[in-house]
DNA sequence: TTTTGTTTCGGGTACGTACACGTAAAATAT
DNA sequence: ATATTTTACGTGTACGTACCCGAAACAAAA
């Protein structure tokens, strides 16, 4: 054990077979390997069973390089993910995540095209999936923000027999490839754990809510869950005050905290989504650097308060990652056929002061 | 803003030109335009001007597809990094990360070996480094354990002309194609951030190295500044003990602590490598439970005891991904002729009981 | 001028696959 | 029986690049 030694590692003897040795094998032309390859009509059964017992013999594997390369169709992959909008700058990361994806693949004859939704404006989500089912695409990767309108849109979507992933928040039971995102109940009770480090005794604890659209408020009471669940289950008897803010702007948030945090004696908050931020910048208006903070996302506002001691804590979810991933999903399952995993959750990642710089959103 | 749009996104119109519209353009053949995209002999200079500058105003990208598919050679890119051991298995999983890129970029002609050494004996380093050179491999990557001689190793590839790559730990201004690794100092850093929630006042602190290596040793001494650096910067005034084992095991670690915690008020320890686990061992043996624990790395033995709170955090710099992106560098060098940083430092992620279950190592 | 040599270039084939087209054989209809 | 359709399969070309072979073109030697 331990001893130098080289590993010529299961010597992958594959020989590389081609289509061209089948044929020799089963004493038939490449066009009819070529067929029962595609399975395309036009070979017995008899001679299709034959090259099929060969394929499996020699484990014939398509050369992909080949393929793609006789093949002059491009496959095409739709996204349909919010806008980037000046309220938020979220999606800015799974939208980088997914370019970055795009000029991966395309010498490979795939094509990714976005299509844009507002979150504030559902007619806008079904505009633009209407757009991608007319434009017949072969692939789908779909931020399903509004329950329903995603779950009719998942349906057309599978009548036509094009594979959609989800991503960012799950549709359960609902037959896409995969699901790409967060778990939303570990990421809550993360943060309680995080915010044992940050109260004591009988401190009081803040969860806010800032959310404007009531479709996206399921995913925030999910961590809400998982946060309490763990004060729960660890025996903490902090009091766990809870508000929901359902307007986004600055006056709003302000109004709310203002009014929450009177005569109590508050300790630490824990905001369930990047809007923290605006919190942040409220504590640090009003001299209340003795309540902690954390909340979510790597967004240059959030980082900025996290310097300098006003945020404590960013949970985040690789939301790049989570873009990338997607699109890759989809073209593993096109030009490969892969199979993987119904749901892939992202890692719960931790920032601090002293570790964002080297953080991958 | 905000509004419904669909991006088609740089339009793309690169209408993938290739060496024949190239030969027309020319009024050459092929052959001739295939002569001066690998630069060989017998073109003359007008001609090979005329087509260089029509690839530049074209900004002809070969099809790497073609490229390869016509190219019946395979590239050979050589590992070279410490064993498994019984002792420790941290490197298994950069090792796992090699092995994904390697089958990933199999299908491209890409070749990867593995050279195994044994961290405790540098001959058995040189020994393998020499069978890469007789073997004569077009790109290197290599964990540059021992200092020397993996100078010498990393001169003798220069001198071949052989790309190579650090990983996991640096050796800086050696003309490397780029490293991989953590940033160490950082590392140390951020652990003193969280060893700040973990005690107060003017508890005692104590660092320990646990490392038989004395080459190895400059890597855990780089921790050790930056969990300094952050305790003077922060004007803490907590009183920081240190101590070196130079025996890795129970036995010797058993006795070390025992001394070292006898008669003092160490309220936290900082554990500079992944050997953690060894000193929670011990810590629950002792029945000391009111010690807090902070280590490295993402090892199983690590994470049971993080799970049952022996150890508080664990920090990790992905090594799966290091060994990934160390092959992914290489293949794009050799493959695409890509350019890229000098350095690519990991992140520096931080894993509790809360989120280990979701932890891409 | 012819011969020999050298430089410069064009033509052709191969890589492994996709697909259109064509043709022989089998099945069905007349 | 022949004619017609259907089924089953083979052939050829194309994808974009690598690389070999040999033919011009030109220069230097005879």
């Amino acid at each position: 054990m331990g001893a130098a030694q080289k590993n010529d590692f299961m010597k992958e003897n594959k020989e590389l077979v081609g289509v061209k040795e089948i044929a020799r094998r089963a004493k038939v032309s490449i066009g009819t390997v070529d067929r029962v390859l595609h399975n395309r009509t036009g070979v017995s059964k008899k001679t299709k069973d034959k090259i099929l017992a060969i394929i499996a013999e020699l484990e014939y594997q398509p050369n992909i390089l080949a393929r793609r390369l006789a093949s002059k169709k491009t496959l095409n992959i739709a996204v349909l993910i919010p806008a980037v909008s000046a309220e938020t700058n979220y999606w800015k990361a799974p939208l980088d995540g997914i370019l970055e994806a795009g000029i991966e693949v395309k010498p490979y004859g795939i094509a990714v095209e976005q299509y844009f939704f507002d979150q504030n404006d559902k007619t806008s989500f079904v505009k633009q999936a209407d757009q991608i089912l007319a434009a017949g695409v072969d692939g789908v990767l779909l931020a399903p923000m509004f329950m329903k309108e995603s779950e009719k849109f998942a349906d057309e979507c599978k009548k036509l027999r094009i594979p959609y992933v989800f991503i960012n928040s799950d549709i359960p039971d609902h037959d896409s490839l995969c699901y790409i995102g967060p778990d939303l109940f570990h990421s809550g009770s993360l943060g309680a754990h995080l915010m044992r480090y940050l109260v004591s005794g009988n401190d009081q604890v803040l969860i806010v809510n800032i959310s404007k659209e009531i479709d996206n408020l399921h995913h925030l009471l999910r961590k809400e869950e998982g946060f309490k669940d763990y004060f729960k289950k660890n025996g903490l008897n902090n009091e766990i005050i809870k508000q929901d803010i359902r307007s986004t702007d600055y006056a709003s948030v302000k109004k709310e905290l203002t009014k929450v945090l009177d005569n109590r004696a508050i300790k630490a908050i824990f905001v369930t989504n990047s809007r923290v931020s605006s919190v942040a910048k409220y504590l640090q208006e009003a001299k209340r650097g003795d309540i902690k903070l954390i909340g979510y996302d790597f967004l240059e506002d959030n980082i900025n308060y996290l310097k300098n001691g006003d945020i404590e804590f960013l949970i985040s979810q690789k939301p790049k990652e989570q873009g990338y991933r997607g699109i890759m999903a989809l073209y593993n399952h096109l030009v490969h056929a892969a199979q993987f995993d119904k749901s892939y959750y992202m890692p719960i990642d931790i920032i601090t002061s002293e570790n964002y710089l080297f953080y991958n959103n």
